[in-house]
DNA sequence: TTTTTTGAAATTGTATACAATTTGATTTTT
DNA sequence: AAAAATCAAATTGTATACAATTTCAAAAAA
């Protein structure tokens, strides 16, 4: 029998919100009101309430005893921060995965999503299905690092990071082909520089290649959609 | 009328529940209980619901779905990856700082708290009083140069780095005289980079710093406290 | 007019009842 | 005896009732 992993209201609530706030389906400053979020989820206020304090805790929510939840809005400011503190949390993966020296495992995961990313690029374009293709290859490339490291704060950390609407997006919509390719020669970069054990060019290399991405970001924020 | 900060049941219950996970009050995978809990707080389950998934957001906490929540134990490992982390994160957060430069206020309180350090160790030994003095002191420093980067997420996850058990009950207890002094070393070498704009050598030895004070701790670990 | 007061409606906070699931000892089966 | 099934007690999940607080419009006061 295949084992399912249990879940509760509460959880599947909680995942929900968090991806409609990330999806950007609730304006900036909106009110959450537990009734009203209880009926549109079709649960009691219960599960509701737990779902809004975890969020909240994630940065997502601002809160105020006795006055609830209302969705955070996010500057550019914030949302380039955010890069910047991910830039050298993913680089401390880097350096401490290049110290060690890469395991046969991480190697071939590394391996495997370089040469899907080669092969994204060959068409010359990246067409609309494509990018949902890149950007799991993109994240894997960063997740299999990070997991890596066995460092648990590093990697929740690191995820937490991620938790902000623009970076949920995806925000590829705005890489010309040439950006693609830049990504793809970082993580060449990067997957030398642990293949040679080399610390510093790792992380150095890991945090270039994102605030790269808050740099296109930067360029293209207020854009129209 | 002093404008008190209102609160909840459910906030105080989180912010109680912590410091004893914090203090040590509860054994490792010790399983808490909502009743037993929600009797010894004296609320109902409700807020005690919340706090646990709060807590256990926090990674004091493990969850598992109907199971409940139980203590998380912490390994020698976890508490010097969590201080490989704060390392990092505190020293983005000095070069930043570096980077453009102080303001008159915050050099006005780094220069205190150097200051009350200096007096701190003339008598040539820490009294027990001193321990809780210099912890503020110490605390200050950190939380100053943090909240002038105005970089909200490294904010908060340099504070929930700290939200480990060894880390929250200070430590100082193992340190020597001269290890008090480096410290203060430190943080007078971190402060002369902020002042003369040394990003790298601000970031470098913030980083020093913090990973002088893990090793302390690798060393004493497990001694009879 | 502007400010203050008032109070009912709306909303959040908490307790509790009930439902669903897990646990663990006992019984049954192999 | 070992493994599986059973089932009541314990525990977690959810809904709901009630309490406390805030909101906001209307009335009163300045």
């Amino acid at each position: 029998m295949e084992e399912v992993s249990k879940s509760t209201r509460s959880i599947n609530v909680t995942e929900l919100l968090r991806e409609q706030l990330l999806g950007g389906e609730f304006a900036p400053n909106t009110r959450l009101q537990e009734t009203a979020l209880a009926k549109r989820m079709g649960v009691s206020r219960t599960p509701i309430r737990e779902s809004l304090r975890v969020l909240a805790k994630d940065g997502l929510l601002n809160y105020a005893p006795n006055r609830g939840y209302s969705v955070r809005p996010f500057s550019l400011e914030d949302i380039v921060a955010a890069f910047r503190v991910r830039s050298v949390l993913e680089g401390l993966g880097c350096r401490l995965i290049a110290e060690r020296g890469m395991g046969t495992e991480l190697n071939k995961r590394l391996a495997d999503t370089l040469q899907l990313g080669e092969q994204l690029l060959v068409s010359g374009q990246l067409e609309n299905g494509e990018f949902v293709e890149w950007r799991e290859m993109n994240k894997d490339f960063h997740l299999a690092i990070l997991q890596e490291t066995e460092n648990d704060l590093l990697v929740r950390f690191a995820n937490a990071s991620r938790n902000i609407p623009i970076v949920f997006n995806g925000s590829f919509k705005w890489y010309s082909l040439r950006a693609f390719q830049r990504a793809q020669d970082h993580h060449q970069a990067i997957y030398s520089a642990l293949l040679n054990q080399q610390p510093d060019r790792a992380d150095f290399m890991m945090q270039e290649h994102i605030m790269h991405a808050a740099d296109i970001l930067k360029q293209n924020y207020g854009e129209p959609l």
